[in-house]
DNA sequence: GACGAAAGTGACGGCGCTGTCCCTATTTGC
DNA sequence: GCAAATAGGGACAGCGCCGTCACTTTCGTC
């Protein structure tokens, strides 16, 4: 999970340094040790820290508190507009729900932050629709699947290649070719989906 | 998140093929599309689910009482021995907290599941040494640098490399190659960490 | 002073992903 | 019927990661 974010933030980040903690005793260890410009907490369940009984305001103000020099987001499963505002008048700068988070996410998030100052919030999901990754697909094919899985029924698939091309910056007749070649190599192992 | 495990799985089995939902609604409508050998649960925050009131054991012995041939694990951000032994008696084969889901640890408890017939639990953080991550060094270069940095004053960098190669599979000669083009691009964007 | 452990550097083949280009049937719509 | 969209397959250069081989230098120790 932490993998997780750390990649994201290696997403929306070229060329930097991520460093981890998995309990808030090595996170003060590390803060200690470096300067940081970007900390991201996530304050883990309620109580959950076996080393402290520190509930989760006491340990984000603290992190707060200690690195002064540094921008705050806080990760957290379970959102509260209310637990928002709370640590917005500690100096927190921003505020994602996990569940909003989806790859690309991040980069928005700093993106806003960076402009606007501070302050960002969380929404819920908006796309419900199911997802499907094949392991013999190379990313770039698995995207164009997923893409083209859900085209509404009234656009022709040219038009999906060409928004493709420009979301990805390549030419939409590439596209065409990445999404013919995933149909193939589905239909020689069988895992075609029905719904294409 | 649900992409971290959805690549967690994909890691642990080879050529497969791996559906993923964001709601129950969702859920429900996969299972009951296609034939699934192993359902992943993640109940996700108590009362969460906007789309319905269920709370997490509903949620999880619905899934189980309709797909009655698959394989299934619940993941948990808030683990408790307890609620393993309840939904163990609803037929879950494995129970997994998201805190000791280290990369690999998938493939450990599918083996697990595999041999034992079913059951599997959870175990706290042994490791709590930080973390370091460079979006300069590829993966491997990445993973050199980890191990090295654990690294035991009074073992020789030698003997590492001699357990490097054995647990990858490849040259000792190799493993201390790609630790010192690590530490090569490191040291030329002055991004040498201390404890090397 | 000699010898071995460690450090620093350069080069090479293999492989997979990417992005591009080209060519041919079949189906769909006007 | 004709043109455009859809479907299918084959080839190629670039690039980065991986694993390997070879060579030089520095340092500490015996």
């Amino acid at each position: 999970m932490r993998l997780a974010l750390v990649h994201e933030l290696q997403a929306a980040i070229p060329a930097c340094v991520v460093h981890a903690a998995a309990t808030i005793a090595t996170a003060l260890e590390l803060i200690e040790a470096n300067q940081f410009a970007l900390i991201l907490i996530d304050p883990g369940l309620p109580g959950y820290d076996p080393q402290s009984g520190m509930d989760r305001l006491k340990t984000i103000s603290t992190i707060v508190e200690r690195t002064p020099a540094a921008i705050h987001i806080v990760i957290t499963g379970a959102e509260s507009a209310q637990e928002w505002e709370e640590v917005r008048t500690i100096g927190v700068a921003g505020y994602i729900a996990k569940n909003s988070l989806k790859p690309g996410t991040m980069t928005a998030i700093l993106q806003t932050i960076a402009d606007h100052g501070c302050c960002v919030g969380l929404m819920h999901e908006t796309s419900m629709s199911p997802e499907v990754y094949h392991t013999v697909l190379s990313p770039r094919e698995q995207e164009l699947v997923q893409w083209m899985m859900q085209r509404p029924a009234n656009i022709s698939r040219k038009a999906i290649y060409d928004q493709l091309g420009e979301h990805l910056n390549i030419d939409a007749a590439s596209a065409e070719r990445y999404y013919k070649r995933a149909k193939a190599k589905l239909l020689k192992l069988g895992q075609l989906p029905d719904s294409i």
